[in-house]
DNA sequence: AAGGAATTTGCTCGCGGGTGCAAATTATTC
DNA sequence: GAATAATTTGCACCCGCGAGCAAATTCCTT
């Protein structure tokens, strides 16, 4: 009978030793960590006991590469001004460790395509990579794509119609729908939308829609303007610009922001830049429902991303139970910015 | 002589692909991607030639598995309401990615403890894991250091004496004293602080360092309040009962914040609950300099923590170059809120 | 050109556990 | 109780690469 090494010292306990403590085979231990193993009661309990005297947990650097499966999934991103960043990283960790799935976070600094983030992912063996709501390149993507497989490529909370990528999104187009029906009850009659720095792909397809919605309505064109970047402080600059540059007779009555935080950089500048008031000399609404969206400082008409439904959406397609593209729709949020 | 299949079909590159194609041995390959190996020029060319040709790139995960180090660090956390957390994790995923490193975010939700995150961390082997400004029990965390191995633990952004970890911090009693000298000069007679939770461990040192330098040059003892969480709203909650409670003559003149956060919640509170003034009517501090501090709703006079600094410190850790704990004088941000 | 030092290359063994099948055990049927 | 079916267990082989040493090659020196 072999002897078995005291718990602490230095050489890590593997499946062997609880084998040999419980008196069965390596194999019969792995069983008695897989769910759903044919393995009897009473072996899965002695393995377990053993287990536990030992401490003992299975490596899972060891099972992925057996196995091909690393139950792990690349989070990849590069935008983090936007506070809404938090929110979706938050409840995508959150979700994908509660059921098994470990998270890489990649930082994709702006200036380096996707294609370096895809290849360390790769090179990690992920079972899949999740672009969350992160602007990108598709032609980058496609060469990525070819060269180093990646499994599954998810792009969340944005869109890309990209063949080889599923996009997990909330619903654009209906809830800039619902933001134009809401502004047209409020007697609004020339909003101005700002949009984020305007990128060749993975876009949002907010713009698109309000302005879609609002000719129908009107037959009015929406004027837009792009800021420099996902921060309050463009957003700031885009508003100094359009209410600096024209006569006071064309301001716009209403500015629909692409997210929250350019509405909140764009009330700062209307109340502290030029004195207005908010709503009654200007509407302002966001999109994401970010945490200060709430706060008393700006009580922000918003429109609050489906996160937890599209996080089960994402895990639906880790399990293979989908494949295809999903839109979902959201909760339109009303306070009084608007 | 093999046959080199196509670059696209389903199987993997592996080394021996790239070794045939080369004509050299899988080994050589090997230390063709090793940065100070003892090699030839000629067979490195050949062999990235090869390799690019092929489109290989070494998998990290069998390294891992053979060498015993993993180059994956364990980024934990449980407080997502603090957009700092966004900073943080920003600048680790970065400085530790362009140095070779993974980052594997877990998510350790507030109720239950270390251990589980820490267990998962080292089921992947990872080389360090970092606690990422997290509030944490200590006990917790000695089991779970007893029993599984990390091998190395790194308190970030907050400090613990447990001498199983090293900390990595601000400051804060020199930050505290800037901030306690600052009120003086600007004639404060009575302070309150606003604290986070009060927790057992793994905590500032803010609050004991500005109440004991406060006691020091003037005698008065400093009241604090704790809150029930880091997010804004608890804040708001904090200043309804410091000010909703208090005769106006004893009001605070100064409400001293644990973070920025903390110190909009406040802000918001003084201005749209009491219609005070800031600073006129009562001053307001904070700590991270996250960029809404610098928004011109706020304009916050703050404490911006040393982060670049600090994830130098986490690499001279992690290279084993430093094993001690250490602390990093910040920057005193002064603005209009004080 | 020979001898030795320095450099480069190849190889055995192992990291820890999964796959899929064959052997062994247990349960079921008549 | 024997024969068969169902369940449980054991095993050979593999995943892709690294440590460390031995063999082979190259470079220097005299």
């Amino acid at each position: 009978m072999t002897e078995i090494p005291d718990q602490d010292i230095e050489a890590s306990i593997t499946a062997d030793d609880v084998a040999a403590l419980a008196g069965v085979s390596r194999w019969t231990v792995a069983r008695a960590f897989k769910k759903d193993a044919s393995i009897s009661r009473k072996s899965r309990d002695k393995v377990m006991a053993a287990a536990e005297k030992l401490g003992y947990a299975p490596d899972l650097l060891a099972a992925s590469l057996a196995s091909d499966r690393s139950n792990l999934v690349a989070l990849i991103t590069n935008d983090f001004n936007n506070p809404h960043k938090l929110v979706l990283l938050e409840r995508l960790t959150r979700t994908l460790w509660s059921h098994g799935w470990g998270t890489l976070l990649v930082h994709m600094s702006d200036s380096d395509d996707a294609s370096a983030a895809l290849l360390a992912a790769s090179q990690r063996r992920v079972d899949a990579a999740v672009m969350m709501g992160t602007r990108f390149d598709d032609k980058v993507l496609e060469t990525a794509l070819g060269a180093r497989r990646v499994k599954k490529l998810v792009i969340f909370a944005r869109y890309s119609p990209n063949p080889n990528t599923l996009t997990i999104s909330c619903d654009d187009v209906l809830a800039m729908r619902e933001i134009s029906d809401h502004l047209l009850t409020k007697s609004i009659r020339r909003p101005h939308y700002i949009a984020g720095p305007n990128t060749q792909s993975a876009k949002l397809q907010r713009k698109e829609s309000f302005a879609r919605y609002w000719a129908e309505a009107t037959g009015a064109e929406v004027p837009v303007t792009y800021t420099s970047g996902y921060d309050f402080n463009a957003a700031i600059e885009a508003v100094m610009q359009i209410f600096g540059e024209t006569p006071r007779e064309v301001w716009p009555d209403a500015l629909v922001c692409e997210n929250d935080i350019l509405a909140i950089g764009a009330m700062d500048a209307l109340r502290y830049r030029f004195g207005l008031d908010v709503p009654r000399d200007v509407a302002v609404t966001g999109f994401d429902d970010i945490p200060l969206a709430a706060s008393p400082a700006y009580n922000l008409t918003t429109y609050r991303q489906p996160i937890t439904e599209m996080c089960l959406k994402l895990l639906e397609i880790l399990d293979s139970k989908r494949s295809d593209s999903v839109f979902v729709p959201g909760r339109f949020v009303t306070r009084t910015s608007s």
